[in-house]
DNA sequence: TGTTTCATAGTAAACGATTACAGCATGTCT
DNA sequence: AGACATGCTGTAATCGTTTACTATGAAACA
């Protein structure tokens, strides 16, 4: 391994003046300057990461923290973040937790050995609420989940208004009896549950507690769940499911009661999935800016990684509602499908 | 900060002492033991990790580098590499390639600045070729591609053989004019098209380069090459691609084209994706053992990095055949379609 | 008893960089 | 000319560990 010793000797300096030539690069003249890069260049030298993040107390990885990378969100999320990451030098530790806080203060911990620039995270509630007792010597960006009272840097949807949104985009296309999966180990869930309570009391609807579930953010959860509304006394008319995930295993549930969307079953979602326009009917959903929520998380983390000390930032963006066949308007509905309708 | 200088200190004994507990625990008596471990419970000592990769020269971080996360194969890869990793304390470090030999050559230096134990790698033919010139102080295992002539340990599918199964399938159930998207940058889709060819050999039908197309493996071009299929003269009656991303554009075409499947053109795929059993009908494919996959490698790697003397392997797994209603057979058929079928 | 062996523990030298400090020119100002 | 700032460079300390080497005492052995 060539260090930087060989350098400083190819180039008949000290070490210091390569350091200084490679880092900063004040205090060089030009032609001692110009005679280490040549060594640097001959010997195929490469500076040690490790070293130098030993030394300056600084390293060029960021840790990204999230319950499970194959939730498409996180997938699309994670490739932004490398992106942006990457074009700034840094490089990225990939953590899956799976919602689980002890999982999460590993990790947490796990990060702080590794000497990290900084984490961006998408927290339980649980750690969320701890996260100021685990002090921790580098920044975190919050990503997806909402930090009342916390005071820390956070990318995040309106999740009320894309709750309120999706909802209201469903009443108005005439379906009035409307169920909500939600998640239930973030915020976000309670967020997105909240504006679909809003949308319907604006229409003089009362949501009942019968109608939202906070379940397990997972394919199975969100199936076994939409089979026991399907099969209730009072099925509803459309379903409102606060993540991908949850969206599929509905699908999967309306698809083996062989009943029809939208006629008989409305379906709407969040974040844009390759199934979801795929699948006929395409889905409604509202598209989470994903590559966006992962540059500006990783932007505003290594801001704060330059100036620890300015204040923190609340980033919230919009959805996007994409309408497709889905939730078509009750009224615009073929005779088919009228025919064949439940009560 | 608390060092192992603090600990020693708390303790009584020297830093050298407080090493050997933490880590190999040779030569030391059972009560200075529990005084080192006390002291470090109480003190809440945590190794730096960084100072212990520089010193022993050999990290508890391995690299991932894939061409997409986003590719669903490779996010399902990359969650049992990171689940395997963490069992045996290893952290992973993430990196998209988008098969670009440049930004290969670069994740691979950056590994090397990283002090990386080894690193699992999905190669492009171009990188894997000069892979024993860029000298790497890592272990490689290379997934989902081949690696002929070159000393690496390999874990793969058996893409020969899946692809051989999944024309013999559409042949068996009576189609006849076969057309193939195959990813361009990878032995991967080379191989698979080779079993393709020796199905249709073994069936006496004589495979014509028209029909066997060598695309960017994203959505896009499957896409634009299925449209260009299905607007030719003589269109294919099934069109087998070989990846999921070419699978979903060649579906967003032939709904484009108004066709039914498998009416009037199937459609067969690898890698088994939430939308490939949602979507009507369902589409048959060969399921790749993501998890065994990632987890192999994990192992292999694992292995070599203890062992770096130990001959390695080539770890061939056999792909699922999924029969689903996408390739169903010509003459079950309902009269429907045959109605609406073109010529 | 004298010699070896071995377990235990400490001392201090690495690992490969960054950086505080000092030294020496040179230029500028009075 | 003398004082002082400024630009360039080298020396050596430092980051927090691991580990080669050494020292000590006890056990084992002849």
């Amino acid at each position: 391994m060539v260090s930087i010793k060989d350098v400083a000797e190819a180039a008949g300096v000290s070490t210091a003046t390569v350091s200084r030539v490679l880092s900063n690069g004040q205090h060089v003249r030009p032609e001692v300057r110009k005679r280490v890069l040549a060594a640097v260049e001959r010997l195929g030298y490469r500076p040690n990461l490790v070293a130098r993040s030993l030394r300056s107390q600084h390293s060029n990885t960021l840790g990204l923290v999230v319950s499970d990378i194959r939730n498409p969100f996180f997938t699309e999320v994670s490739r932004a973040v490398e992106d942006a990451a990457y074009e700034q030098g840094y490089s990225v530790l990939l953590c899956n937790t799976d919602e689980n806080p002890e999982r999460e203060a590993i990790y947490l911990n796990l990060m702080r050995d590794e000497n990290v620039a900084g984490v961006i995270f998408s927290p339980t509630r649980q750690t969320l609420a701890r996260i100021a007792a685990l002090d921790l010597n580098f920044p975190i960006v919050v990503i997806d989940r909402a930090a009342p009272g916390i005071d820390v840097d956070v990318v995040l949807l309106d999740n009320v208004d894309a709750g309120y949104r999706l909802t209201t985009h469903l009443l108005e296309n005439g379906y009035r009896n409307i169920a909500a999966l939600c998640g239930e180990m973030s915020t976000t869930g309670r967020e997105r549950a909240a504006g679909y309570e809003q949308a319907l009391l604006a229409h003089n609807l009362s949501p009942s507690s019968e109608h939202v579930k906070y379940i397990q953010p997972k394919i199975e959860a969100g199936h076994a769940a939409t089979l026991k509304l399907l099969d209730a006394a009072q099925p509803p008319d459309a379903i409102l499911t606060t993540n991908s995930q949850l969206g599929a295993g509905a699908l999967q549930a309306i698809r083996e009661r062989n009943l029809n969307i939208p006629e008989d079953i409305a379906l709407v979602t969040f974040d844009e999935t390759t199934w979801a326009s795929l699948v006929q009917p395409a889905i409604t959903l509202i598209a989470q800016p994903t590559a966006e929520i992962g540059r500006t998380a990783t932007e505003l983390l290594l801001q704060r990684i330059a100036d620890p000390t300015r204040s923190t930032r609340l980033v919230i963006l919009k959805g996007q509602l994409l309408a497709r066949a889905s939730s078509a308007p009750r009224n615009m509905q073929s005779e088919k499908s009228l025919r064949g309708s439940r009560m």
